[in-house]
DNA sequence: CTGAAAGCGCTTACAG
DNA sequence: CTGAAAGCGCTTACAG
């Protein structure tokens, strides 16, 4: 058997309850019998049975807030459901998840939810965050009243969120770099259609790709960036020019959304095929595409897990107090084709 | 407030102890209580508390038996981590793990482990099963007798066990497959490298790899197929013969194992780069010859998935008794390059 | 500062 | 067949 509050209460000859006060570091015990007892746990090696304190704990009940964007973006939806799957395993241990969900991407919308759940007093928090002084600052507030932060998907730097859950996009953008360059075997013209220079994200995952083409695939050429605004019908005027501007192209890398858009060109051109195509992410007119097999190869960041794991991290904290071991919790850089696009 | 049974037991005016015999069919509640307790948890929707539950079991405790053959692979190293990390999370809800590595791919010494375990009286059992008679009825006889088995990595068929965590090998045959048509940018003479026609595993992923290359790259020719016995002697020197009688090979797709001794013969005769390779899996030569570049793509089959799965299935029908949505449980599909090998 | 008691939701001998 | 009581490990008012 392993040992318990019980048997260290009987060792040490005091009621379970102090035992209970030393152990999680509660006033109300002299320093003498404090030390005692801590020092037979230590001997003892005890550890808590987490059932024991999940029941105890059935009383309360414990609020996680969850921030999300954008309600359309079908990309959350994913993310969404590995939430619920986190949430389905904590219900019992009574815990509850409190979304909320940002028409905007407003710095000032995202602040004002973070205002409201601190008002309401939710226990933690996790969130897809806007990268932005207002942010930092409710963010670090919301810590020093000890309600643990936990980023996913997009992190903000410098802040005292407790941990990030999400892609490295630089690794990611060496990824693409590398199936680009296995795709071409080494040699061609390749064009790269991102979101926005103002988006981190987008520019991570250029720098990545860039890097890899320089080191190892030298007789690769970047021949034009163009900037799409994630926009599909823009994404396609522009791709059309670029097409009819290169007409040698052998590769696309898209860094962000419109993909489509980007796709309807090469079809258009009648160049689906023949221009190879790499995009990021499982939007279901992406999945269609690579079916199509007009996307080569799409780069997936595990959004599930982007849901999953933060409401484990922060219920993990909740419950026992323990810290994660890392501050960024990279997701897998998951490479699809048509073959396993399904899976 | 969750609907407990301390309320079904109120309203229905009976003990808790009778509404728990009720709702876990246990025997000695006339016809007509267990009827109207039964009714009034519909009617409640009750759900049990899985706390309470597994604070209860704490006095019993449940063993799962698992068997792993050959202790020198390190493929199984990363199966018996989600093994344990699933042990870790069910630790305090009594769970043991029973480990049994046996020391051939002999069906009557696992016929043995498996009786061994029946007469010790583990509560569950999962295991790489070897496809044999023996094994089935072996099987099969656990299950008759209330013990459930859940297979992963490689599945028996036609047998009782609850379900399987494994790849669709052929499927991921044909993602090898889709890999090599693009490396080949649809055209060339690629070679199989083979374990052996023996192994059902082996030929499913060549089935795959076929029917696409057939299907979408018919410009693609297999121009042989070699055995290598998953041993690297015998693999270096048959590639070594296949390079000189092949003199403009493109492409190498290797099903199992002796992955290292087919690079020994590229690299001798500085083949290296040049012809592409597929392989499967992460063993440690393996990762090192896809950070050279000799490897192109590895294909993993998320060897932590199978154990920590089969775990947490077990472990959730003993509890709550209930079963796996699918009797079969795919993993992922893993396709990994230099640049996220290390993910 | 310290301890005895009640309670979280469920199960299990045991007495009637 | 049925119920009262004790117990799983931990926490929390409350009394002293």
């Amino acid at each position: 058997m392993r040992v318990t509050i019980r048997k260290i209460a009987e060792i040490a000859k005091v009621s379970r309850g102090t035992v209970d006060k030393v152990l999680n570091n509660r006033p109300g015990v002299s320093d003498e019998i404090r030390q005692k007892v801590k020092e037979i746990a230590e001997a003892l090696d005890y550890k808590p049975n987490i059932i024991g304190k999940a029941l105890a704990y059935q009383k309360k009940s414990v609020t996680i807030g969850v921030i999300i964007p954008l309600e359309e973006n079908p990309f959350f939806e994913d993310i969404k459901k590995g939430i619920d799957a986190a949430h389905e395993e904590l219900k019992d241990f009574g815990v509850k998840i409190d979304y909320q969900i940002t028409k905007s991407l407003d710095a000032q919308e995202q602040y004002n939810v973070i205002k409201h759940f601190q008002a309401k007093g939710v226990s933690a928090l996790a969130m897809a965050v806007i990268n932005h002084d207002l942010i930092r600052e409710a963010i670090d507030d919301m810590v020093d009243s000890k309600i643990p932060v936990v980023t996913f998907n997009t992190d903000i730097i410098g802040s005292k969120r407790m941990c990030f859950v999400g892609h490295d996009l630089v690794k990611s953008g060496k990824v693409a770099g590398e199936l680009m360059g296995k795709l071409l075997n080494g040699k061609g013209k390749v064009a790269i259609i991102t979101g926005s220079h103002n988006i981190l994200a987008h520019n991570q995952r250029i720098d990545g790709f860039k890097k890899v083409m320089d080191e190892d695939f030298s007789d690769i050429k970047i021949v034009d960036i163009v900037e799409n605004m994630d926009q599909d019908s823009i994404s396609f005027e522009r791709t059309l020019i670029l097409l009819e501007n290169i007409a040698d192209l052998n590769g696309i890398y898209i860094t962000g959304a419109g993909v489509s858009g980007a796709c309807k060109a090469l079809k258009f051109l009648g160049k689906a095929h023949e221009v190879k195509v790499i995009s990021f992410d499982f939007v279901p007119e992406t999945v269609n595409l690579v079916k199509e097999g007009i996307i080569d190869f799409t780069i997936g960041q595990d959004p599930f897990e982007q849901g999953y794991k933060p409401i484990k991290i922060l219920a993990e904290y909740l419950f026992s107090g323990q810290y994660p071991e890392v501050n960024h919790i990279q997701t897998k850089i998951d490479i699809r084709v048509k073959e396993n696009i399904d899976i």
